[in-house]
DNA sequence: CCCGTCGGTTTTTTT
DNA sequence: AACCGACGGG
């Protein structure tokens, strides 16, 4: 095998032929070169089968990336390797091990707080703020990420709540084994019972795997760690490849000690530093480097390139979002717009600048924002899929039994629930006995002509291949025609998807060798975006989350938004690991750019319906001063482009009459005296009770304004200004 | 049971 | 500003 491509860490990875190894791969470090000769390797020179081989990703679209790339590097199929996420790959396991008979149903976060509700108002909690099933999902995907079961938990209640929450916890399990469903974070712990539990099984895998890989290491939660080890045990061959500095998904249950205690937890382990890099310019990467470094939890890590020098980072300061999107586009004018992209941290920024683009006739695509397979329409056909699929999947049938309109009302549907609950039967059974309901006549009648609609398209199903079975559905089930009527508003777009989804049936047919329902829909299940399919071919500029932009690179980049309480974005009161999460975030954004790099950031900025006034993010004040060049093209006076520490009240002052006239609304006393006060780090303040402060820190806004304020005599307190009476002193 | 209106709430990031 | 759920009239 020819490694002369490789530097000499890379080489030093890609032949360590036994036992466990981490590479930490710095952004544009080559990790994916490494993984992909790494397979080489075992193929080419160690004699292995491409079945004994498993690359793990997080996204469909690097299982995708590294498919291809190693196609390419071998020059043959890559068919046989295990390459897929962490969710298609389990998936596939737990089908073929027949883990409800094969035919379960997975749940997104949607349906799953579908079943939270269920479970709420069971509980008779439904009303209770405490419990939001937005809440509650977070709260029991947390538990899971961390192999905490009901029966866990219950031993580490300590309170009320805690014991609340665990009747709620139970039920939601109770429910999704009921419809036969398994939710994300069940599909990687049910392949760790698999291998934990079943000897036969285990052994299977754990002596096939001879070489594990797995990419965005630092993003794995413990679940996912204890998957890797139980894959393992056997050969011990797993190679991870990660940057702790790139670990942006701590909310979803990434634990960075994965990455940190490797060594601990996987003993003999060798470790190999990818520093060099061969993506951006100097000025890039120093200002990466120095911004990193202020996060106290990391690996050191220094990134180096031997390439040019390159162009000086632009931090534009506007006046507002409209502004910032001019400055954008103008920005974007410089350079081709296949080779360019914009930044931000909510996709509801996107909005703004989408309409400079349109303005402009420039060209844009947006990856992620509201995702094709979470629409409306398209999940209320695929509901009906999955009921075809899985008649026990309760969430789907309910989605779907009233719609369109049938006159099955609320009423009728609870007596449905009541009995099914009662007989222990799924919904879908309790149709076959509607008899035994205590229905009237009307009621039995509508519920009867939907079960001869849904049997009837079940005789379809066997017969009939999926696409022609997918139209069957929409067209008998009245789906469609419901939409061709309706005046609504967008009602042609929602043609055009469903449109779209029979297409992408009609696609999977014919790529996939064995096609069938249940695949389709466990695809659709695990798959994020239809769109990303897009290469870098087009003329057109790319608008995106940070988030989505990990792994991404592009010569010219623009951040937007660079503002406190929108980026950094740090919600919690425990900041300080989110504020160094916010940062990696930042860190990985600069270090997508190759060789041109712009960051913007306003006066006012239009959230939550109204303009309130934006302060400069402090992360701007880490860039290193001689890679930067500041422009400021915002009219009011209140920002001197030093930091912003130095910024005077009296400017704030008459930011805040500014503000007050854009709003059309004069404040009332009440709003004048606690939340419209501007407060700033350093300044004076006095409490009712603790008496004179320092204001340490400020975070959120308006009304969910947080101030750490050091008092003499209590020391430091975490205010929400909205309530504590904070005076500014003099 | 259906539909429109009103009021309240939400806005981070995703497999 | 946009979306959702509760409520009440038809």
């Amino acid at each position: 095998m020819d490694l002369s491509i490789l530097n000499e860490p890379q080489r030093e990875a890609v032949l360590h032929d036994s036992g466990p190894i981490l590479v930490l791969a710095g952004a544009g470090s080559g990790k994916t070169r490494v993984i992909t000769h790494r397979v080489a390797r075992c193929l080419f020179d160690l004699g292995m089968r491409p079945w004994e081989i498993m690359a793990l990703t997080f996204t469909n679209k690097a299982a995708r990336e590294m498919n291809e790339r190693v196609e390419k590097l071998i020059n043959q199929s890559t068919k046989g390797l295990w390459i897929g996420t962490f969710h298609s790959i389990c998936a596939r396991i737990l089908r073929y091990e027949g883990v409800h008979g094969g035919k379960f149903t997975i749940y997104d976060t949607d349906d799953q707080q579908k079943v939270i509700k269920r479970v709420l108002e069971k509980l008779g909690l439904a009303d209770s703020k405490r419990f939001t099933p937005k809440d509650i999902q977070g709260r029991i995907s947390g538990l899971k990420n961390r192999m905490i079961s009901v029966t866990a938990f219950k031993g580490m209640m300590n309170n009320a709540y805690d014991e609340q929450f665990a009747q709620i916890y139970a039920n939601y399990e109770i429910e999704l084994e009921r419809n036969e469903a398994l939710d994300f974070d069940d599909i990687i712990l049910r392949t760790i019972d698999l291998l934990r539990n079943n000897e036969h099984v285990a052994s299977k895998y754990q002596n096939n795997i001879r070489q594990l890989l797995v990419d965005e290491y630092q993003d794995t939660n413990l679940a996912q760690y204890e998957l890797i080890k139980r894959l393992t045990v056997v050969h011990k061959n797993v190679m991870v490849v990660g940057d702790d500095d790139q670990s942006i998904y701590s909310w979803r249950g990434a634990d960075l000690r994965n990455i940190l205690e490797f060594e601990k937890s996987f003993p003999d382990a060798k470790v190999v530093k990818l520093e060099e890099n061969y993506r951006s310019t100097k000025i890039i990467l120093e200002t990466a480097n120095t911004v990193i470094a202020n996060n106290k939890h990391r690996k050191s890590k220094t990134l180096f390139t031997n390439g040019t020098e390159g162009e000086l980072i632009e931090v534009y300061h506007v006046a507002d979002e409209r502004e910032e999107a001019r400055e954008i586009v103008r920005f974007l004018k410089g350079g081709a717009l296949r080779d360019s992209a914009v930044f931000y941290r909510t996709n509801a920024q996107s909005r703004a600048i989408e309409e400079m683009l349109r303005n402009s006739g420039m060209p844009y695509v947006i990856v992620g924002g509201t995702r094709f397979y979470e629409r409306q329409e398209v999940k209320d056909v695929l509901a009906y899929l999955r009921v075809f699929s899985n008649p026990s999947d309760s969430i789907s049938l309910f989605r779907i039994i009233n719609v369109p309109r049938r006159g099955i009302g609320d009423k009728t549907l609870e007596k449905l629930r009541d009995f099914s609950d009662k007989a222990l039967i799924t919904t879908y059974e309790a149709l076959n006995r509607l008899g035994e309901i205590d229905l009237t006549a009307r009621e039995q009648t509508v519920l009867h002509g939907f079960k001869s609609l849904m049997d009837g398209l079940n005789e379809l199903k066997a017969t009939a291949d999926p696409v022609e079975f997918v139209r069957n559905v929409i067209e008998k089930s009245g789906y469609l025609a419901f939409w061709q009527q309706s005046t609504e508003e967008g009602a042609e777009e929602r043609l055009a998807n469903i449109g779209e989804l029979v297409n992408a049936v009609e696609e999977y047919v014919e790529r996939s060798e064995t096609p069938s329902l249940e695949g389709f829909l466990e695809e659709v299940a695990l798959i994020t975006d239809l769109d990303q399919v897009k290469d870098n071919s087009g003329e057109y500029v790319t608008l995106m989350t940070l988030h989505s932009s990990k792994g991404l690179e592009y010569e010219r980049v623009c951040l937007a938004g660079l503002e406190e309480g929108l980026f950094p974005m740090v919600r919690n009161t425990d900041g300080e690991n989110e504020l160094e999460e916010e940062r990696r975030l930042f860190y990985v954004g600069i270090t997508r750019a190759k060789r041109k790099l712009a960051i913007l950031h306003t006066e006012f900025r239009r959230r939550y319906g109204t303009v309130a006034p934006a302060f400069p993010s402090s992360f701007l004040e880490e860039l290193p001063e001689h890679c930067v060049r500041r422009i400021d093209r915002a009219a009011s006076q209140s920002y001197s482009s030093q930091s912003s520490q130095q910024k005077s009240f009296i400017a704030d002052d008459r930011k805040q009459k500014l503000y007050e006239e854009i709003n059309h609304v004069l404040p009332d006393y009440e709003s004048q005296s606690q939340v419209e006060v501007v407060f700033r780090k350093g300044m004076q303040v006095r409490h009712p009770v603790w008496g004179i402060g320092q204001v340490q820190s400020v975070s959120g806004v308006s009304d969910n304004m947080k101030a750490e304020v050091k008092f003499g005599s209590a020391g430091v307190k975490k205010l929400m200004v909205k309530y504590a009476k904070l005076e500014p002193v003099q």
